[in-house]
DNA sequence: TTGCGTGCAAAGGTTTTGCATGGCA
DNA sequence: TGCCATGCAAAACCTTTGCACGCAA
């Protein structure tokens, strides 16, 4: 699940700190600099993105990717790595925006469809669905 | 599917003719910049995105968006909206970044799981599967 | 002491926007 | 003629990179 980093700074715990304070909530690097900005342990933005690009390397956190020019989403997982319910999707509503986080074996076992039946290996992780959500549908 | 493009230019006619000659090929806005750049119909960017944009809107075209940074990729449909093998799915590897077209029902199927289960519409057009292809995955 | 991490600034790439001009209906 | 589309340039946006300095081990 990648490289280890060598260092233990105090930039890197500031982040890792306020990774695990926000939980399962999903933030950008926009929202962690914003986050150091005017606190007593203010940090380079290049700090940020690399740091965090380092911890999607080591699987503490994953990266969503959505519209390009919107910026992308971390969310924390743990040390471990281990995710309690199991695995995690995401849907997206293209309407609202919203992110949905769905725990669901219907959808767990596609990643296993697409394995034995394409031989391609699905990253829950980085994949979304995108849609739209019920609240919008009843809207319209 | 969206709304209708007001005036028929030339532009938006030689655009739609060089969408039309790739077929299924996916191309960025880039490459349909390039390709009128030194011709004899050169076209400003401006153009090539703003008309990009309505064709998605009018459902003639598609929009696959992946990592931030890296362009976004569009596919012809055709006028109608009518694709002819049912709905098709999208795989990207993460290692190799081949882009991998999929006609499967069982895939088609978890669009109805998501709505009946979930209430979310899935668009399959937006919808990109991450992860690694066979061949990626025998390489290692 | 070694060399990785940090921070600043600047560049990178894609996409959007302001505004005057041009062209379709 | 009226209004939309075009084109150029510049801006906006997120992200990456070069380089000198600082700090962890």
């Amino acid at each position: 699940m990648g490289e280890r980093s060598k260092y233990n700074t105090k930039q890197r715990e500031y982040i890792l700190d306020y990774l695990e304070s926000v939980g399962g909530d999903h933030i950008t690097a926009a929202d962690v600099c914003e986050h150091f900005r005017s606190g007593a342990n203010p940090m380079g933005q290049s700090t940020v993105y690399r740091q965090l690009e380092r911890l999607v390397d080591e699987g503490v956190i994953n990266k969503y990717t959505f519209d390009a020019g919107s910026p992308a989403c971390f969310e924390y997982i743990g040390k471990t790595g281990h995710v309690k319910d199991g695995v995690c999707f995401h849907c997206k509503c293209e309407s609202c925006g919203t992110l949905i986080h769905m725990h669901c074996d219907e959808l767990a076992s596609i990643g296993g469809h697409l394995y034995s039946e394409h031989g391609f290996s699905l990253d829950p992780r980085r994949t979304v669905f995108y849609g739209i959500c019920k609240a919008c549908s009843e809207k319209e």
